[in-house]
This record gives C-alpha cells, sequence and structure tokens, in this order.
DNA sequence: CTCCCGATAT
DNA sequence: ATATCAGGAG
C-alpha cells in the first residue's frame, strides 16, 4: 500500500498537468436551467455527452420543465429518449423524479446531497455534477467511468467500487480541486487514455501511469 | 451481484 | 462480433 503523502504529491502533478492543458473545464452536457442539467445527467449513464446533446437538443425544444414531464405519457418520454439506451429506466426515472421534484421542492432542482440522491434516477455521480456545476458546490468527487479507470491506472486508488474510489479521492485531493480534478480526468479519458484503444505515446501524464510508463 | 440498452469505434 | 459510453436501482 503506498502512502498517502505519495499519492497526494502525484495527484498534484497530474492535476497541474491537466490544469495546463484544459484550462478551466466546464460540463460538457448542452443546458439551460439546473432540471435541464439534471435530466441530461440522468440521460447520461452508459451513453456519450455527444448522443446526450442530440437528444436533449430536440427535447427541451418539446418539454424542459417538471410539470411538462410529469404530464406527459411515459411512452412519449421513452421515444424522445430512446437513441441514449436504458431508455424505459430514464424515462421512468425522469418522471418521477419530476412528480417528486413537484411534491416535495415546489418544482425546483434542491441544492442539498441528500436531497439530490433521493430523487429517482439521481446517484452520488449525478449530484456531484449538478452540485458543481449549477452552484460549484463540492462535498464529493465525481466518480464516473472515466475517474474510476484512470485513478487505478494512475495508481491514486486499487479500487473498483464507486463509492469507495470516492472516499480515498476525498482523502488524497485537496478540496479546492475535488470539482475540477473530475473535469480533467474525464476529458484526458476522452482525448489521450480511451478505454478502447488509449494512445499513451502522445499522453502528457504518462509518466504518472501504470500503462504509459511502459512506453 | 444483475439488469437495463442504443449508438459507435475497433 | 465485441467493448465502451459523464450510472442507478433492485
Amino acid at each position: 500500500m503506498e502512502g498517502i503523502l505519495r499519492k497526494k504529491e502525484r495527484a498534484l502533478k497530474v492535476i497541474e498537468v491537466l490544469q495546463n492543458k484544459f484550462g478551466h473545464p466546464k460540463c460538457a452536457l448542452n443546458y439551460t436551467t439546473p432540471f435541464e442539467l439534471l435530466v441530461a445527467v440522468i440521460l447520461s449513464a452508459q451513453c456519450t455527452d455527444v448522443r446526450v446533446n442530440i437528444v436533449t437538443e430536440n427535447m427541451y425544444k418539446i418539454v424542459n420543465t417538471p410539470e411538462q414531464f410529469a404530464a406527459m405519457p411515459l411512452e412519449d418520454i421513452e421515444t424522445l429518449i430512446k437513441s441514449t439506451g436504458f431508455y424505459r429506466n430514464k424515462a421512468k426515472n425522469i418522471k418521477l423524479c419530476s412528480q417528486q421534484l413537484i411534491e416535495k421542492y415546489d418544482g425546483k432542482v434542491p441544492q442539498e446531497m441528500d436531497e439530490l440522491v433521493g430523487l429517482a434516477g439521481v446517484g452520488r455521480k449525478t449530484a456531484n455534477v449538478v452540485r458543481g456545476e449549477i452552484w460549484r458546490l463540492a462535498d464529493g468527487i465525481t466518480v464516473d467511468t472515466h475517474v474510476k479507470r484512470l485513478t487505478n491506472l494512475i495508481g491514486l486508488v486499487n479500487e473498483q467500487d464507486v463509492i469507495k474510489i470516492e472516499k480515498e479521492l476525498m482523502k488524497i485531493i485537496p478540496k479546492e480541486y475535488w470539482i475540477d480534478f473530475s473535469h480533467y480526468i474525464i476529458l484526458q479519458g476522452r482525448d489521450k487514455c480511451i478505454a478502447r484503444r488509449p494512445k499513451c505515446l502522445e499522453c502528457e501524464i504518462k509518466m504518472y501511469c501504470k500503462h504509459g510508463e511502459k512506453v
């Protein structure tokens, strides 16, 4: 087990490199309201953000409020979001989540982590993204498929459970970087550390990576 | 742990 | 054909 201090040191170096590369990153999902972002993040499960943006651009012209989704037949929501995959679960969650927002929060997206996680289809990953993006709030670190893969490769964690990964990262990453860290890792995951065919030769953080350091 | 699931790159 | 994509619920 590598020391926590050594991990912090390497994490800060990775952050420095990626900060210089990506600057001040923002969410790649398109939205105009907190609710639109919440729905977009729910749709982004196991789906590219490019696909989600194609779907939401069309859909939000028709429905973009909790009241409208709550009133819409489930089959119609399914049709609108079908191409994002898992469409039956997602449609059910979006509709139920909309009803919960109306009943409990006057149709507005709540800020507290506990409240967000209590909504249908909203887990810690989705809640972290919305809180960080909308209100710049962070009492957690977004752990998606990219963060899971890269933090293991970089050796910051040795763990597959996303909740445990998040807790470990919260010990290693200084809080001021909690929001941007995930953005950096995800952007690097798309640009260089692509799961299907990583471009280790061109990777800016290969010296900190289990794959890249062999190149 | 399994299931949900279409689109895309390889 | 197969792996992967800003996961969450049962």
